[in-house]
DNA sequence: TCTGGGGTCCTAGGACCC
DNA sequence: TCTGGGGTCCTAGGACCC
């Protein structure tokens, strides 16, 4: 039988950096904008366990994190090392399955036919003692035929355990866990499930499935199936690259002029264009959003008439759908603006040499 | 001092096409 | 009086994830 040992590392930015500051180990430690060199309006990326016990989370505002845990010791974020270590564990993980689908920079399940659900544990069991002891890294693994469950189990096995769920019993793992468990479903979602009755996964099973498509639309039969333990794995997904690349910024200080915004989107653009250069990728979508002080979006796209390269054009775009956005904004009141971001869609893989722009342009569209 | 940055997928209406 | 129908593209926004 096919299993998917699904790997979750623990704390993952504050695992990579103890690699290198063992002696930080036991303390309390958050990576992310330490709130003693200035103000910041960023959030917490990954909290210590130890961190955690004082209530920091992911994504909890740096300056609340702070104040709930003031002998925190902080560190700046350090991408590149989390990406290269990610790309170690994937390689560790490779010796263990005949796939490994990186799901996540810090997550991925490994395939393998294993017997039966003891065998599957003793090989979850060597993968943790390989991480942990030639990369230094905890994990928690989730066992199970289905990747869904597999995932679920994971964070129920945090930290640093091994939940395994065998097939005959995932409906009866599942039945007692909240909805909001279920990978997909927000606060949102939870919500409208609970405001139909549903509170457990095993909740599904007892509820009407019309009321449980009236909260949740299409999502419905998806749900349903997983509570009743045979969850709708969706077909194999081809990977055929990246979507969309995009670049951000957040003012230490609302804005409220469109020269300011001009200046940043620029910046942006020019970033963002490197970006896509290094990764060999044109585009043919651009979005401008801006987010206002009241923390609601807006944004504009266009679609060009053909796949493009270069900043310039990535640019031009970006400062017209900006002019756009302030317009529309203008109309109804000036709020300032928090955040602006360009983003570029509908990517294409370019020949690294460089040939003609033409060529690429989308078979038959002008305009 | 509330709420980063980088992503994915879904929905829904209008345009456009055959 | 009537008002096909199915498909795709574009755009704006919502929800969710790490």
């Amino acid at each position: 039988m096919r299993w998917t040992l699904y790997v979750d590392m623990d704390a993952y930015y504050v695992s990579c950096e103890l690699r290198s500051r063992p002696e930080l180990t036991g303390r309390p430690v958050i990576v992310g904008p330490d709130p003693k060199l200035g103000p910041t309006r960023g959030v917490v990326l990954s909290a210590s366990y130890e961190a955690r016990s004082f209530g920091v989370r992911s994504a909890l505002p740096v300056s609340q994190a702070d104040r709930l845990c003031p002998e925190a010791v902080w560190i700046p974020a350090h991408f590149e090392l989390y990406e290269s270590v990610a790309r170690e564990v994937r390689t560790c993980l490779a010796r263990f399955g005949q796939r490994v689908v990186p799901l996540s920079i810090d997550e991925a399940a490994v395939e393998s036919d294993l017997e039966d659900a003891a065998a599957a544990e003793s090989v979850a069991r060597d993968i943790q003692t390989a991480l942990r002891s030639e990369l230094q890294l905890p994990s928690s693994i989730g066992v199970s035929p289905f990747r869904t469950v597999g995932k679920i189990a994971s964070d129920r096995a945090k930290p640093g355990g091994i939940v395994v769920v065998p097939p005959e019993t995932t409906a009866s793992f599942l039945g007692q866990l909240p909805i909001r468990s279920v990978p997909g479903v927000g606060p949102k979602t939870a919500e409208r499930l609970q405001s139909v009755g549903v509170r457990q996964i095993g909740d599904l099973l007892t509820v009407a499935p019309t009321r449980i498509r009236e909260a949740t639309g299409s999502f419905a039969g998806e749900l349903i199936a997983l509570a009743r333990g045979e969850p709708s794995e969706g077909a194999s997904e081809e990977s055929t690259g990246p979507r969309s690349r995009s670049a951000a910024e957040t003012f230490v200080a609302d804005v409220a002029d469109l020269p300011t915004l001009l200046l940043a989107i620029d910046r942006l653009s020019e970033d963002l264009a490197a970006a896509l250069a290094t990764e060999h990728l044109g585009f043919q979508t651009v979005t401008v959003a801006v987010r206002w002080e009241d923390f609601t979006r807006a944004q504009k796209s266009q679609t060009l008439s053909g796949v493009r390269r270069d900043a310039v054009p990535l640019r031009s775009a970006a400062r017209r759908l900006l002019r756009l956005v302030w317009e529309r904004e203008t109309v109804r009141g000036h709020r300032r603006a928090r955040t602006v971001s360009v983003s570029a869609e509908r990517l294409r893989a370019l020949p690294s040499g460089g040939r003609d722009l033409e060529s690429f342009a989308a078979g038959g569209a002008h305009g």
